[in-house]
DNA sequence: CTCCATAAAATTGCATACATATGAGCGAAT
DNA sequence: ATTCGCTCATATGTATGCAATTTTATGGAG
């Protein structure tokens, strides 16, 4: 998969070998794991002690992150990370959905045989996972599997949009598995996908797709509701 | 159009403030204008110089670039203005097509009484234009009807992503609309988009604007052929 | 007590200087 | 003649210092 990825892939480096890059990753994780909540504004100075460095790799990180949307920068006011609002991240999740389902039924038109062989395999492992109720390997396997379904499009912006969206959710997916029943569920949802996709049915992988991931998003909101993750 | 634009768009400021921000504005007219052509190498120096300010802000600036996939940076080995092959616009193209294709669709389902007369306003207006074959100024309504359609799909996310694309196209289209007819064969597609849209018919509206950008990528395809633009 | 104006502090923006890696050029050995 | 390896120039990466702007604190007037 990471061949794929990375011949898709056109920003990121494989390994960050500035201080820049590296900040850049640590910054994302920091934000991604909560170690810098939302609304956070995020000091230079405070930064540069905090990790080792002057100020100038940690303005180019700031740069970097700001493009993928984790933190928001405004001309001499400072950085602060992204606070997500219900309404941005319902936007998130229809703007996700509506790019997977498009690369389903591009995958549906156009992936060869050895993708969807890959794709079918992916689907069946992850069917003894399901049944096993193994919560983490799942979750590693469904991103494999909708990775293989947006790099299955053939398109590289594509597959770069569906990517960074995909890193923008990932810490709001990450409770949903917890949901009694979620993984079972979840991969019913995508026994349809992948039979529309193999069997080259256009229409029939977005529709799937589209429900797939509403259905996702449903389960993240009834999970934010009990924990009380969003202040909305 | 321009409220709209800026309630949805996240990270472009309306007057750019910074020197990074004015030289990444700069940098991006030269590129797109042909002033740096492409696969050309960035110099921070020369920039540097050539715009009088120092390294720092052109580090900035190149980074913010970066982001955009105007340019692609390379540790320690600089920045190079983004060499387009044929198969990478096609692949631009095609994304371009899938995304305003949802917009689209998103549009027939969502687009309420004020954004649907607008929307028809606009298409009419345009006829008149094509009918008199006003070339610059159909360019320019052709621009804002597509950004109706963007606004019109009521997410934040996917209208950036449009943006974005539509940006990094735009050198490619302006040639178009000088072939013969185009403008009156442009406005016919324009016909069945908005006719889908209006009417509420999701699945009308997807491939109507999917043939319709094929149709635009035909146009230029034929227009770079005559003309040599592309070394593929 | 509230509000506003002014000034001080803090933070970002920019410039300059230094460190380090890349790659070109050259020379020697095979 | 080609290739390998070394040296050195050049460009990028990083650090530090100064300037400009924003924010906060303070003092006085209403």
């Amino acid at each position: 998969m990471s061949a794929e990825i990375k011949k898709f892939s056109q920003a990121a480096a494989p390994v960050p070998q500035t201080r820049a890059d590296r900040l850049s990753a640590s910054l994302a994780d920091g934000i991604l794991g909560g170690a810098f909540p939302a609304g956070m504004r995020l000091d230079e100075h405070m930064l540069a002690e905090r990790f080792g460095v002057s100020r100038t790799p940690v303005r180019e990180a700031l740069r970097q992150l700001a493009s993928t949307g984790l933190i928001e920068m405004r001309a001499r006011r400072g950085a602060f990370v992204t606070s997500v609002t219900g309404e941005t991240l319902a936007g998130l999740f229809v703007a996700m959905g509506e790019i997977e389902a498009t690369c389903a039924r591009l995958c549906a038109l156009g992936m060869n045989p050895v993708e969807r062989r890959r794709l079918k395999s992916l689907h069946e492992a992850m069917g003894l996972l399901a049944a096993r109720d193994a919560r983490a390997e799942y979750a590693d396997a469904n991103r494999d599997m909708h990775h293989a379904i947006y790099a299955g499009a053939h398109n590289a912006v594509l597959f770069d949009i569906a990517i960074g969206l995909r890193r923008r959710l990932d810490p709001f997916r990450r409770a949903q598995f917890r949901a009694p029943g979620r993984l079972q569920r979840s991969h019913r949802e995508h026994e349809l996908v992948a039979a529309a996709i193999l069997s080259g049915d256009p229409g029939g992988a977005h529709s799937a797709m589209l429900d797939h991931v509403h259905s996702v998003e449903t389960a993240f909101e009834r999970m934010s509701l009990d924990q009380g993750l969003l202040a909305v």
